[in-house]
DNA sequence: CTGAAAGCGCTAACAC
DNA sequence: GTGTTAGCGCTTTCAG
């Protein structure tokens, strides 16, 4: 009995606590905390003074158990360390968080298997959906999400096949235009850093680039295809081989702009001039390379906006308003800026 | 009767139906699905038999009601897309992972009230411990949330009183090394860039800027203070009033590389040499400033490991550990590049 | 070692 | 309008 008197004794306070101290049901808290319409204004204004005395915030654990959602998306990514993602990142966070919903971070590191083990922890928390930003062809984990009853919406990559709902930028067109923009400038030697192997953005880009230089009926040369893992590091690295080359290539189509930025830096260190003596053209358009002293040309797709469509199909999915799987391509094009030695467009 | 045995009608597979099908309790399988030994082997391969079978996946919804902890770390920054918190979100995310923890994103976007709403909403979702680095110093974050018996560990910024974890860098000596620097050149025209109103970040770097002019006898003057909000776009106007005044400051002080970044695009657009007709200095050393065809001169604080003393530190007081408030503050140092017009410093 | 029963905090059905 | 009851899926007593 005197237990039953002291409102909290370091344990969460519960509904059950709000009720008696404002003499009603907990089910009347809850319609309340609800903002069900059914409650009488002087009860409701009443059970709103205890929750406010007691601080009482209703655990959405326990909601979560009841209703089986628990207002919880997954973003899976890549590498949050590369600027695409954080531009991603922030469209899907205020989207989600206008819609009630939190955002589990997995950040798989580009490692395949932290991906497996994510997808296992994202269904053992019940989330009600997931966005998928990191997966190479051969992953399973939309499929496994999907068995498990979980929404799933693929951002920009894809596994080989897949029937779940996708939106992402036209990879193979980015590949084309800024191959043959290169092209066009009399470029013929030109090389092409790979991102990450297996991912189907890197493998698109590529396939865009190989259209280009088939168009000039130019087989592409495998000494000038360099592996970059969507990776500063790596790709400066990568880099700086092909810019040592004997017979070096007089530009470079890098499949994102981190490894273009790195393309640019080992120029620089080599003493070599971009555009002069080597153009360089990145995917992406993150905004820091449209900073004067860069002036990156690279292919332009609107990730925010994309972001903010995953998003809404998402949430759709989620309340059942999407029933068919749903396939969404946005054009991109070329921003001419410096480092390509093209013609600037628009305010570059 | 025959509903029994139908063993999944759309509804998650529970223990009970794990325990069913090894013929088993549920009690044995939670003690196998948490690595109890207690088990008999031959039990053991025949409960994790059944949940292969079934494709089951503990719930941490329920298993969290019980057990009262959640394996969940809430993390509270101002802006995502400011490079500087990628790299400081990687370290959280990768050993809260090791850990086993999950990690909720909430991204204030510099709001206030969106930080409080987060911080209610983490309350409910009952997260063991929260990451904050948003928070202006009037926040009463860190304290709602520590009153909610959640662990707090605040991140480089911090409110006016505060008596939870701390661990940041020397913001005050940040800058004082970069603005002593700027003097020593030559300079005494210096202009201070502020972030955010009410960041303490901003104000202990603003407190360095002005311990080193006034050792030089200069009274810092207010036209020479600008606010960027740490954000490219109010950076980049503010940047340029600032260039276009009669009588121009010789050298900018930025609070942040971000808006050091925008100051060298406005003094570009301007036809501004850096540093020749303007030197610029920033804070953070956030990777791209690296770049050789940018070389920001910066103040550099490993906040890569700063997140990671943080993590550790946070999950350290969600076990218990740590009971007493822990402050720790890490050393700066001025990495000089190419827009301070300084003696580069090592590689640079 | 394993089983049965109780209960975490909440909401959905029903009563009243 | 409001109260009562019965679970959601798991772990934790306490018995066997």
């Amino acid at each position: 009995m005197s237990s039953e008197d002291i409102p909290n004794r370091g344990r969460p306070v519960t509904i059950k606590d709000v009720a008696r101290l404002a003499n009603v049901s907990p089910k009347t808290v809850s319609n309340v905390v609800n903002n069900r319409p059914v409650v009488k204004p002087a009860t409701r204004e009443r059970v709103l003074q205890a929750i406010r005395e007691l601080n009482y915030h209703p655990s959405a654990l326990a909601r979560g158990m009841v209703t089986r959602s628990r207002r919880l998306i997954g973003l899976v990514l890549a590498d949050i360390t590369n600027p695409a993602y954080p531009e991603m990142v922030e469209g899907v966070a205020s989207l989600a968080r206008q819609a009630g919903f939190m955002v589990m971070l997995c950040n798989t590191g580009r490692d395949p298997d932290e991906e497996e083990r994510y997808v296992h922890l994202l269904i053992e928390q019940r989330v009600d959906g997931v966005i998928i930003a990191s997966s190479r062809m051969d992953s399973k984990a939309a499929e496994v999400l999907t068995s498990a009853g979980i929404k799933v919406l693929l951002f920009n990559r894809h596994p080989e096949r897949y029937s779940v709902s996708f939106v992402g930028v036209d990879n193979e067109n980015g590949g084309y235009l800024a191959t043959k923009h290169l092209l066009n400038l009399g470029h013929r030697r030109i090389a092409f850093m790979r991102g990450t192997r297996g991912a189907s953005t890197s493998i698109e880009r590529e396939q865009g680039y190989r259209r280009a230089l088939a168009e000039f009926g130019i087989e592409p040369s495998p000494e000038l295809i360099a592996w970059g893992d969507y990776h500063p590091d790596v790709a400066r690295t990568a880099a700086d081989l092909l810019l040592r080359m004997r017979n070096r290539p007089t530009a470079v189509f890098a499949a994102n702009d981190v490894m273009a930025l790195s393309v640019i830096d080992a120029a620089a260190a080599l003493g070599l001039r971009v555009p002069e003596d080597v153009a360089v053209v990145g995917f992406d358009d993150i905004a820091i390379v449209a900073n004067r002293l860069i002036g990156l040309s690279t292919i332009h797709g609107d990730l925010g906006q994309l972001s903010r469509e995953a998003t809404t199909l998402l949430l759709e999915a989620i309340n059942g308003n999407l029933t068919e799987p749903v396939r969404k391509v946005l054009p991109v094009y070329l921003v001419v800026r410096r480092t390509c030695g093209g013609k600037p467009t628009g305010d570059w």
